[in-house]
DNA sequence: AGACAGGCCTCTTTTACATCA
DNA sequence: GTTGATGTAAAAGAGGCCTGT
């Protein structure tokens, strides 16, 4: 059974114009970019320190050494620790919410408009930690404004960079109040600072679905492409494609379900249909003796166009077919008629010649 | 043949967010 | 308008299976 399901497409998410109209370039964008991020650097520096005066943030091999101590504890746990510590590597790094929350408040400008891009990097896209993407899976995870062109890496750029003054720019279209609920979050981070789930752009899911469409399975060559072009790591873009199957497959559970159910509805009506018939059939075979000298019959099903068909195996026989699709009305104006039981040749009557009377379908020749 | 790595699937957990009282 | 409870979607973790080397 192969059911069409059309899944995605957002409308309101994808760009329907223009499918990838936010990765257009814009230089514009490129100049706020890089300004952003030679601010978003040296504000980082500025967050290395927290209130002891312990270093945060510091550089890649800090942290990859800290995480490679985790893997060495989950290294013990089973014989595939080594895939799965180099999972859980990249995302037990420090999450980078503080960088977005320690932004200046003052700046009414993009207080609520940056939410949406806040949401979607700052919160997990903490720079060593895509330069550890980068030395890990080879993929140059573009805080160089020259890496990619186009305003939706720009946007990564600067939030990324996490200088406030630059969201107005390129944060229209988000929905407000998500900064300072981001900030709320904050303190939480510090305490307990499990994993941080991002939630990814529209832009990020839109991008995502258009490469689930052509592909729903990704090489890792396309998974380092993906990656780079959307400013995630590997890993959160494959991730999304496994969770996307998921999602794909149990929506076609649904509806084969759903298929499957009115399947049976249907069958269970044919079958109903059909015991009445047989019972009135009888009916008549009681009532009319002469109905009892009707060969057997054997009913035959044509593959092609699935209409059963009655043969008889004597000289006499009377080659009948109904459609198993036939409504109701037609097999009721049948047995309404056969009840009359007037006819003593009751076969000859239309119901057993739905086809053509000058031209028999073909399986009945065959048939008989 | 066995070890290993990598990918995918499935189930589960966790988190973010929306809704409602 | 605010707040807490609740439900839901989605990201991510974990483990198993399969395949290729």
């Amino acid at each position: 059974m192969e059911l069409g399901l059309s899944l995605g497409g957002d409308s309101t998410t994808a760009t329907a114009s223009r499918p990838f109209g936010f990765l257009a370039k814009n230089p514009d964008n490129n100049n706020i970019k890089s300004t952003a991020i030679n601010r978003g650097l040296e504000f980082r520096m500025a967050l290395g320190i927290n209130s002891d005066g312990k270093r945060i943030l510091q550089d890649q091999d800090r942290d990859k050494s800290s995480a490679d101590g985790d893997d060495e504890s989950e290294a013990v746990k089973r014989s595939k620790s080594t895939r799965n510590s180099h999972r859980n590597r990249t995302a037990s790094v420090d999450p980078p919410l503080q960088l977005a929350l320690s932004w200046p408040s003052d700046n009414g400008s993009s207080e609520g408009g940056s939410s949406g891009k806040v949401r979607g990097f700052d919160v997990n896209r903490l720079p060593a930690a895509a330069a550890e993407a980068e030395a890990e899976d080879g993929a140059a995870v573009s805080s160089s404004p020259n890496s990619v062109a186009s305003s939706f890496q720009v946007d990564f750029g600067v939030f990324r960079g996490g200088n406030k003054l630059d969201l107005e720019a390129v944060a229209a279209g988000n929905d407000g109040g998500e900064a300072e609920r981001a900030s709320s979050r904050a303190s939480d981070d510090d305490e307990n600072s499990s994993r941080k789930k991002l939630r990814l752009s529209k832009e990020q899911s839109a991008y995502l679905e258009e490469s689930f469409k052509e592909h729903n399975t990704l090489n890792p060559k396309q998974k380092l492409a993906l990656a780079k072009q959307l400013n995630l790591r590997p890993r959160q873009v494959e991730v999304w494609f496994q969770n996307r199957r998921a999602r794909t497959k149990l929506k076609q559970t649904e509806v084969d379900c759903e298929y499957l159910k009115r399947c049976c509805e249907t069958l269970t009506e044919e079958n109903r249909r059909l015991h009445k018939e047989l019972q009135e059939l009888r009916a008549l075979k009681n009532s009319n003796p002469f109905f009892m000298q009707l060969p057997a019959t054997t009913l035959t099903m044509c593959p092609s166009c699935e209409r059963v068909a009655t043969t008889t195996t004597t000289s006499t026989a009377v080659a009948t077919t109904t459609n198993s699709n036939v409504p109701n009305s037609s097999t009721t104006a049948a047995t309404d008629s056969t009840s009359k039981a007037a006819n003593p040749f009751p076969l000859s009557r239309p119901r057993f010649y739905p086809f053509s009377q000058s031209q028999p379908p073909p399986h009945q020749s065959a048939a008989s």
